[in-house]
DNA sequence: CTCCATCTCGGACGGCTGTCCCAGACGGCA
DNA sequence: TGCCGTCTGGGACAGCCGTCCGAGATGGAG
């Protein structure tokens, strides 16, 4: 086996890990299983990671490091237009790996009931809400809008509620006819939201 | 150990296991703790189910067969009245066992990787859209609603939306206060997809 | 009362789990 | 070159898992 520094033999069973969980759920993410899919032998688990919990935890604070869906807005676009074609390439790329989405409810289930990892579900929430409102502000400077009907925070919970709500929905009906939809619904509430007052 | 029939040892088995899955999680909820739970002897679970994924399987459509909130409206309420108000009244009742909805997503989850069981979430949802198209039609009956902004079968699914937004990210930062101002907001937009059109 | 379907229940099975120990191989630094 | 901290990796541990067996208790039907 190459040999490898610490830090990176950790990335490489988080890694690893995810990619476990997205395939076989929590449930089939043993330890065994894990170090398989890093190409590890088994005691190298436990020379980076104290315990299974602690590889668990640093898979979930490792997932909301990922960047989101940067955006290219099109020249004459109207906000709801924005929102939309924002939403969908979420949901687009939310489709292609829906499995990623499953896992990551199941360890965020997993992490709220272990004790020692119950805090990181609510710092992955604030993780999210600060990069989701990133992206809307920009997305306000660039249509010019200058008197918001509602503050940054607040439209990015809505849009995080929106997001929470059609993956746990799709996750049930895999229905992606009918989720494309939903989305035509919700879109106009939320460009509504973000666009100027009135 | 007192006698009972196969049925009601089955209901037994099934409400002591969700009692478990809501405790424990999906993860602490074994063949032997549900049994000791429900106070029955270990080989009389497999008398009972063939295995314990089929038990899970029951459980999991036993959930969907407890009825929803019944509403007592006032007298001159507003659309916006009601809507407020029966949201409220779902989120409070969710906040007395918020675990049992953690337990419900973490059984959608597992049957949703398990072969046998994948098929259960879509039924779920079935029941979930057409019990509250029920409750709806009702609101609208009682408030006089003839010419709806629209279909009924499309408004359940908003609300089914919002509550799984809500459920999935209560559960990551548990802050009522917050999901309390998010219900504010979005109590407008079902209003209006609820009352008549305009 | 007798019979037999139904239900109870202690115990055991192989297999898999997370964790640990310890000997050995590597490779950068003195 | 020799040393020593860092990393590898085989093997073993106790414990728990889902499932199964088979003998015994029960109680309503005939």
């Amino acid at each position: 086996m190459t040999r490898k520094p610490a830090s990176v033999r950790r990335q490489d069973l988080v890694e690893a890990g995810l990619r476990v969980i997205a395939r076989e759920g929590m449930h089939g993410a043993t330890v065994r299983a894990i170090v398989a899919e890093a190409g590890v032998p088994l005691a190298t688990f436990h020379y980076i990671f104290a315990s299974r919990d602690e590889m668990i935890g640093a898979a979930y604070a490792y997932i909301s490091e990922v960047p989101g869906t940067g955006a290219a807005l099109p020249e004459d676009a109207s906000v709801e237009d924005v929102v939309r074609a924002s939403f969908l390439r979420w949901f687009e790329r939310f489709l292609e790996h829906p499995e990623y989405e499953l896992a990551i409810m199941e360890i965020m289930a997993y992490c709220s009931r272990t004790p020692s990892l119950a805090h990181l579900p609510g710092k992955v929430q604030e993780h999210y809400l600060e990069a989701l409102g990133e992206l809307l502000d920009h997305v306000r400077e660039q249509l010019g809008i200058t008197a918001p009907a509602m503050p940054t925070r607040e439209v990015a919970t809505l849009v995080l509620h929106a997001t929470d709500g059609l993956t746990y929905a799709w996750l049930r009906t895999r229905d992606s006819e009918a989720s494309r939809r939903w989305i035509e619904a919700v879109v106009p509430m939320l460009a509504a939201a973000l666009g100027d007052e009135r």
